[in-house]
DNA sequence: ACCAGATACTTTGACTTCAAACAGTATTGA
DNA sequence: TCAATACTGTTTGAAGTCAAAGTATCTGGT
């Protein structure tokens, strides 16, 4: 086989990088480009492993949290936990109903809000769906327990530095590594 | 790890996980979790970063490529560069010879191939967007160069689990995923 | 030389996301 | 009371992604 082999294009950037005197910012732009990267093949991954399911991750992560809420709940209260934007719940939703995993409903005392319920059928593609996910997704990821657990451990560092709140106004820190930033007054 | 105070949203999913009796899953489902929770703020900074250069990070990641290619390049290489759809790449040209950053070439031997060639006003932006992001964002992530590299160095490994191999059927697989370059030019 | 199959790009359509504008409902305060 | 303000959800439109189908061109085997 030839010698000019193709190189980790991550580690080619990092020299790229390094070549044009931007040394000390090479380390941060190969972790977000490798984030990116590991991001882009995650969800391939899970979107392959849901696809039988007839799901898509997003509407994976709704399902998941109606699924551990035997009540039904408020869209809005959707896109806070999912952080996601309300049109974006609202698309989700229609896409869920319409294929039977869960109904609207209206809510007993504000007439502004809308609930999700989880149907009977909703709740057997979740528990279908998470153990799917469980087994060729989220114990495969060819790390160590150390490993996965460092990273996590990153990312939690990272949420907090960039003011990854918990929801609503708490005010202590999670992870107990910095102070959190008054985002959003 | 903490324990139980006010919700951070992805320490609850573990405690859901091992009250479902899934505890084995659960620091790879938290794993996956905050790494899209990671790529979310990321994405998001970036476009902020990037939007008053009239960039998104995807049409950036584009130029980036021409930026470092004097000569035009086929449409066909940034997909695999970049590892997207053919039809992502046609798109995001489109976009980007529109805003006058980028010209379409014809291939002097071959009819098929569409090249990109980076424009003297693509150059000035790609060199612009660069360094806000070399200053706002890969210098700016929370993390010490250790906790980055670290995050580098397992991002690799996962890459390198999944098959993500070096761009065209490179079967030589030695460590250049392992370890993060210990630059010191 | 020629035709079948590969390659390169574009087009069209589905999905997911956000932002902005809109409508209906609740809350607040003067 | 009632008008200004806030909140909830939907609609519409733009961006980006992929898949599949279509067009044009090249290559290879006979």
């Amino acid at each position: 086989m030839p010698k000019h082999w193709n190189r980790d294009p991550i580690q080619a950037a990092y020299d790229l990088w390094v070549a044009k005197g931007w040394e000390d910012t090479a380390d941060g732009m190969i972790a977000v480009t490798s984030l990116l990267r590991v991001h882009q093949l995650l969800m391939a991954r899970a979107d392959e492993i849901l696809a039988p399911v007839e799901l898509s991750f997003a509407r994976y992560e709704v399902l998941v949290v109606l699924y551990f809420n035997e009540d039904a709940v408020p869209l809005s209260y959707l896109a806070k936990a999912l952080q996601l934007h309300q049109a974006s719940v609202t698309n989700l939703i229609n896409k869920l109903e319409k294929q039977g995993y869960l109904e609207r409903r209206a809510h007993p005392s504000d007439r502004r809000v809308t609930l999700a319920q989880i149907t009977r059928t909703g709740r057997a593609r979740t528990r279908t769906a998470i153990r799917r996910l469980n087994s060729e997704l989220f114990s495969q990821l060819g790390l160590t327990v150390e490993e996965t657990r460092a990273m996590v451990s990153i990312f939690a560092k990272m949420r907090h530095a960039w003011g990854d709140t918990p929801q609503d106004g708490g005010t202590d820190a999670t992870g107990a590594l910095l102070p959190v930033a008054q985002s959003t007054a």
